[in-house]
DNA sequence: CTTACGCCTTCCAATAGTTGGAAGGTCAAG
DNA sequence: CTTGACCTTCCAACTATTGGAAGGCGTAAG
């Protein structure tokens, strides 16, 4: 199949399955004799598995490593389980200073008026306080 | 004083403060007789006041009006806190979706033996289900 | 046959935010 | 006068994706 249907099943644009090419993400589709990509079923689950990794928050380059781990036969589970379990880490931390950030900015515009007056805790705090 | 020492009083990397200049986040900085930028107190108050903006997540874009009202003193509370409870409910957004991505991570990684074997339910749920 | 339209190709640029380097000018001390 | 620390501008990289331009290919209709 050409590489707009390709695209349609597996729920990567055309424009991002040929970047992820040129990165080296996915291996080199073939060719028709015009120059078109042509993929197999083979390749377009390979692009859901993108999809569903990239779903999941991880990393072109830890998607990269995913990738190879997957068509290698002879992958140990820890290598994945430990890559999984070092982004739910990263994920983590993410969350917790989301979290500070908005228990801070909730706790300062709770005093803010929100009228017409310029009076503002929100913006005095910005340009006073060690935020 | 010297963009060097703004740097080290306001916290804002020397190249960041070139960086916000050319793209309009603050003003531009006068200029000594050699061409060097030169800031006062006042503007390296605007430095840390970006700085802190930053460290509360708000985008560039953001800032730029956050700094805009800052210095308006006809400015209303209102917007301000309009700005920061959009933003807060961004980050919500982004704190809820990570999380989602935690759970399943973490529950795929449940069953994840994490030995020397190939079998790796999260490579297999990446690989055929939808995630 | 030729025109039209839709798909394909490559390359180049933009987004957000920062960081890094190269090549060169300036300033103060030794 | 030279050294070294500072300053200047410009250009490129990073992550991941999206957009456009300019041109080739494939098929259907006039």
């Amino acid at each position: 199949m050409n590489i707009g249907e390709a695209a349609k099943t597996s729920g990567v644009n055309a424009k991002l399955i040929r970047h992820y090419e040129s990165i080296g993400i996915i291996p080199k589709a073939n060719r028709s004799d015009a120059g078109y990509r042509v993929y197999s079923d083979a390749d377009v689950n390979i692009l859901s598995f993108v999809k569903r990794a990239r779903g999941l928050g991880f990393s072109m380059k830890e998607i990269k490593k995913l990738v190879g781990l997957w068509r290698n036969k002879s992958r140990s589970s820890s290598d994945v389980k430990n890559l999984a379990l070092t982004h739910v880490k990263d994920m983590e931390q993410k969350i917790s200073e989301l979290q500070s950030m908005v228990k801070t900015l909730n706790h300062l515009a709770k005093f803010c008026h929100g009228d017409n007056r310029p009076d503002c805790p929100i913006i005095d705090s910005l340009a006073k306080e060690k935020a």
